[in-house]
DNA sequence: GGTGCTAAGATACGCCTCGTATGTAAACGG
DNA sequence: CCGTTTACATACGAGGCGTATCTTAGCACC
């Protein structure tokens, strides 16, 4: 019982102190956050933190790799869910706007993580959630849906506009009335792109 | 000569502070500044520091505060320059993009003040970029320019695009060619709101 | 099965930084 | 001219990060 796999204990202390990073860095912020604390929270030092990420920055990276995971996979769900690709192209980007809303997203990736470990375009599971979008765009290109613009520079306007407006959602006193408002607006203006 | 008055004298201590702030903010970014250095670097201590602005995110408020107001004036020099509302929306917008391609502006408005005093649309002085925006695109709403979107969002939205190609093209290799696929993108998009 | 080796994690240390509490000298008001 | 307030400096304590060292437990190989 106590006999187990080396691999295994490494994998079980990661995925610990990642959930405890979730949590903290969610609730209190990245440089609020004791790595002290941290580790104590789920039985551990900091010696453990330090041999697995290096220093404070590697956790957060780790994070974010597992939050970017999650993220993209929520996308390519909402996409799949459309009747055709221009539908799929907006549900993603609806839905990018609904994961912008918790908490822990916001602040991990919208806020510490870029402040943190630089602009976001520089992560690679970032770019692959912008891969899918400007793909899709590509697509709709081709096929005559959309006017012959860019396909990436599209693809960041679209979800730089998704970003503010989750920004703005959550911050809001009545995120309902306000959700609905965003995505009515961003419905019409991802209109300017079709032909 | 020396016999300044005193409100002067504060004056120029408070200037010389934000003036390094703003230097070390934006090359080492926030967390990296030591406040020692940082007040040495004009013939200071922390004490001065302390006294004039309470704490260090004090420090980074006030320098917030200032670039707000030469980015808003910016803004509005731009829009004047404009031939009609229309273009002036657009001009403003473009203006925005040019302007956070600065690294001053990047590092200190758009990655380190966020994650640092929170959500953006808290600030008084965003709120009044922003403001000018939703008021122009109201304008236009109402003279039948575009269509009956809510005002406040589709200012978000556009200022939202606008940041989000600012940042990609910081990152590119070949930021001018960048810039031009981004606003050629962006002008067609912003269509999407014509009437 | 025993043994040398390697790696995971704990413990201990020093450095830096922030915020505050206290001190001091100069400017203001009467 | 003098008490008071204000602006800033100095001194102090508390964490927090990163690293260097130490211990223990698993693994390979004989």
């Amino acid at each position: 019982m106590a006999a187990k796999r080396r691999a295994q204990m490494v994998e079980e202390t990661r995925a610990k102190l990642i959930r405890a990073a979730r949590e903290a860095f969610s609730s209190k912020g990245y440089s609020a956050s004791s790595m002290d604390d941290l580790t104590a929270a789920v039985g551990l030092t900091r010696g453990a933190l330090y041999h697995n990420f290096g220093d404070k920055k590697g956790l957060l990276q780790a994070v974010i790799d597992q939050i970017d995971g999650e993220m993209l996979e929520r996308m390519r769900i909402a996409q799949e869910h459309a009747a055709n690709p221009w539908e799929g192209l907006l549900q993603e980007s609806v839905a990018y706007i609904e994961m912008a809303l918790e908490p822990e997203i916001q602040r991990i990736m919208l806020l510490d993580g870029p402040a943190v470990l630089g602009d976001p375009s520089q992560w690679p599971n970032q770019t692959a959630c912008l891969r899918r979008t400007e793909s899709i765009v590509r697509e709709l290109i081709d096929d005559g849906t959309l006017k012959p613009v860019d396909a990436e520079a599209a693809a960041r306007l679209l979800n730089g506009a998704a970003l503010n407006a989750a920004l703005w959602i959550a911050a809001a006193d009545d995120p309902r009335a306000v959700l609905k408002k965003a995505v009515d607006a961003f419905l019409e203006l991802a209109t300017g792109l079709r032909r």
